[in-house]
DNA sequence: GAAAATTGGTATGAACCCAGACCATTAACC
DNA sequence: GGTTAATGGTCTGGGTTCATACCAATTTTC
């Protein structure tokens, strides 16, 4: 009777119950301060942009507005936001992006090493594939706009502050060319785990003319719909950035 | 100061903020429910075995033993499991997979149509990734004989209603030998998916028996340590069921 | 300049969730 | 057979979240 306790059925299920299940995500407020602040560290809403009302940004999370402005008024406190009252007001985005450099490589807890490891595991997966997908797909002339349009931001953007944003939207912009919300939510959240990852180590710039040499590929890649070239350009662009943060990490 | 509101600078970032915001999972309850209904219809837990007890499992899931009693209530009432008091006692599995055919295919709404599409294409993107890094990887004689057994247990499994369980479990097991918890979520996720349109078509015998041979495509390359194969046969296998799926619920 | 519309700010009662302790029942152990 | 241990069942107080109003400030509109 003590056997059946561990699932039953021969020896192989024995690994999947405690892998299966997940954490349930209580909290709604703390939830809402991460999903805000995430999106305001990737750029997704730039420095000077307006957020939507809080009504609208209520809805769009699914959460009450009293638990949202609970989270807008974290995000004040924190200094990302400023808000103003009556029509036209709102909350701007006052955060002007962090220097890499100055903050010095903090020390990780192993629980800390594991989660960026495997997020580094799961770019690699997800990553190159949402770019195979949109070079497989029929692109529409905006669609081909957009991706040339982030694709020349990262080329602008050689202030390193400015630099990370441009790039976490120019994948973002990709996963987006999916269609796929879920891609959509994977790469977000990889995202966000990469850009804490690179805002704890010093930023060299010969790896961004690298980074933009492998972009330009990727690019290239989608736009004459070759699915195989855009994978393999993704993942040796995976590839470096993982082993240049593997390698800063031990 | 009203065109400030679509996220300022340029059009390209003006799709992004409406994709990026993902709803927050609150309401601990319901998502227990779901995640449990979903373990025990993959097959994670099969008929018969005994869950973990009520305190081990609600710290799994980061929940008050409260909550999960009542989803555990809930369960119970949906006679998904049974369960008994004292030592030795606990809550069992006594679902019975049910017959594919028995249930017609219902009316789905455009929503769930679209989350449906959405599962298939997030898993074509998913699946083939975690068999090309299994394969990839180094395994251990232990992963071996996990993924040998996972396979045969769906080759033995003829009968439709075990069919379906011992299919996921093969498809987690793949993932699980990731070593990655965001390829299990993100497998475990579409699996849920997949076999929720299953349920809803007809099962032809054919399907089974192609489905076999690409599994087993699927096993000897990732054992050969052939990625770019494996990715290749998990792909097919892959764009099969999706083509199927689609065709039967337009 | 007055009215309307949009936006953030505040308040309240109900439902949900949590942590912890304690009770009841049963199998395992000596 | 008696004791122990493991497990589900119950209770309570306090914190969170929700839904729904209504108030306040400010710009747009006429």
């Amino acid at each position: 009777m003590q056997a059946a306790r561990d699932t039953a059925q021969g020896s192989i299920q024995a690994v999947l119950p405690g892998a299966v299940l997940r954490p349930v995500r209580s909290h709604a407020f703390e939830a809402c301060v991460e999903q805000l602040a995430t999106a305001i560290r990737l750029g997704v809403y730039p420095l000077g942009s307006t957020l939507p009302p809080e009504r609208e940004l209520a809805e769009q999370l699914h959460v009450s507005r009293a638990t949202l402005r609970e989270a807008m008024a974290a995000l004040r406190q924190a200094g990302l936001v400023q808000t103003t009252r009556g029509r036209g007001g709102g909350t701007v985005v006052i955060l002007k992006p962090p220097t890499p450099s100055a903050r010095a490589a903090a020390r990780t807890t192993p629980a800390q090493r594991a989660e960026w490891l495997d997020a580094l595991a799961f770019r690699r997966i997800i990553e190159p594939g949402a770019a195979a997908t949109v070079a497989a797909s029929e692109l529409s002339d905006e669609a081909r706009r957009q991706l040339i349009a982030a694709h020349e931001e990262v080329d602008a953007a050689t202030r390193a502050a400015h630099y990370r944003q441009s790039d976490s939207r120019f994948h973002l912009t990709i996963a987006a060319l999916t269609g796929s919300s879920r891609v959509i939510d994977a790469v977000t959240s990889v995202q966000a785990t990469v850009h804490e990852m690179l805002l704890a180590i010093p930023q060299l710039p010969t790896n961004i003319a690298h980074s933009d040499a492998q972009h330009t590929a990727v690019v290239q890649a989608i736009l004459e719909g070759r699915p195989d070239a855009a994978r393999r350009a993704m993942e040796q662009h995976c590839d470096d950035t993982a082993a240049l943060l593997r390698g800063l990490l031990t």
